[in-house]
RNA sequence: GGCUCGGUAGCUCAGUUGGUAGAGCAGAGGACUGAAAAUCCUCGUGUCGGCGGUUCGAUUCCGCCCUGAGCCA
């Protein structure tokens, strides 16, 4: 690619992802050691250490092929939300950038997804008294209080969902501006990659193809000690943190073991609560991302995977 | 062989004191400002095991048959 010799070099995010056991990993493995970038992941568990067989996370020998950010940063107590990944995601862009090295998204996670291309949360910063009190408050008590301080209605607010409508209430305490302001500034905010260019990657595969991956996958994954694997989770305190607990394939184990006894499908279960993942994280590509390349993960390239996508095109910003 | 309890939506099961039935899960679509593999919204005609009988009307009552589990011989 034609290089400006008097520009700096380029701020630019080369982001892959699609859902769970298309067979991102080892397209971005290849990638990345053929263009020189490190991996920045963008998954919303692979953060936690020790959660590994149930989570697909990369093996060491494939980690120590490429340098891999945001992956084994918390225990399992210590839940990650959308504003740290925001700040760990940009320091470890910008140390990537530094060093002069390309910079690689992959995940399938697409709420962190989203932080590359918008604002994903806003500034107000929301006192632990009032997010303790906020918290337990069912959902018609938190939204009458919610309607009573804001007279003018509140917008697209999902109105039965506890925990838009708590994180409603929460935020226009803690701020005294209502729903609506809120969400005005909200959506002038500049989103946190506003100087970098993007470009955004799917890849996909036939239901068949996949479904057959996602079985193969998690008897792979029983067989690697799934359940040794929660045994050994459970008194770190999995069940403190709800992300983990409730990831496939640690809640079901979660589970079966204070049940009487194993269930013997087991694994079933965890292949269709998969495949839920599956149709959820489609309708988000489909919805929420803006125009962007698919590829067929069973014929991708990895050397050719960004090619005809030139900087500034196919520009992901929502 | 006899007795008991089952056979209702793809799966697990409710239910109808007789007026042709409904939940959860799965499935389809959708939302998305701090748990996102989360949370939330919308979408349910299925010979109610089969055949007869009673009845204005049966999936619901009765008889027989098929079938699963258990108990007794």
């Amino acid at each position: 690619m034609p290089m400006n010799a008097s520009r700096t070099p380029e701020r630019v995010l080369h982001i892959l992802t699609g859902c769970t056991a298309v067979g991102k990993t080892e397209l971005a493995l290849q990638w990345a050691e053929r263009f020189d970038a490190e991996i920045v992941s963008c998954d919303s568990l692979l953060f936690y250490r020790g959660m590994d067989i149930g989570t697909a996370k990369p093996s060491c020998s494939e980690l120590a092929r490429v340098p891999h950010h945001l992956i084994d940063v918390c225990e399992v107590t210590d839940q990650m939300d959308i504003t740290r990944y925001v700040a760990s995601a940009r320091e470890a862009v910008e140390s990537i950038f530094a060093r002069g090295r390309r910079v690689l998204v992959t995940g399938g996670s697409g709420f962190y997804l989203k932080s590359f291309l918008a604002p994903v949360a806003d500034a107000v910063d929301v006192p632990g008294a009032i997010r303790d009190r906020v918290r337990v408050l069912p959902l018609d008590q938190a939204l009458a209080e919610l309607r009573a301080l804001n007279p003018a209605g509140l917008g697209k607010l999902d109105v039965a969902n506890p925990r838009r409508v708590a994180r409603a209430l929460e935020r226009c305490l803690a701020s005294g501006r209502t729903v609506l302001e809120l969400a005005e500034a909200f959506a002038n905010q500049p989103p946190a990659f506003a100087d970098w260019t993007l470009r955004v990657v799917r890849v996909d595969r036939q239901k068949v193809d996949l479904d057959r991956r996602i079985s193969e996958r998690v008897a792979a994954m029983m067989k690697a000690g799934l359940v040794d694997e929660v045994r050994r989770l459970l008194p770190l305190g999995i069940e403190r943190n709800p992300s983990a607990a409730s990831a496939i394939g640690y809640r079901e184990v979660i589970a079966a073991l204070s049940s009487p006894a194993m269930p013997d499908d087991l694994a079933e279960l965890i292949c269709r609560n998969t495949q839920a993942l599956v149709k959820k994280q489609r309708t988000w590509f489909r919805t929420q991302l803006p125009p962007h390349r698919v590829l067929d993960a069973a014929v991708a390239e990895p050397q050719t995977l960004f090619e005809d996508n030139p900087v500034g095109e196919a520009d992901a910003r929502l």
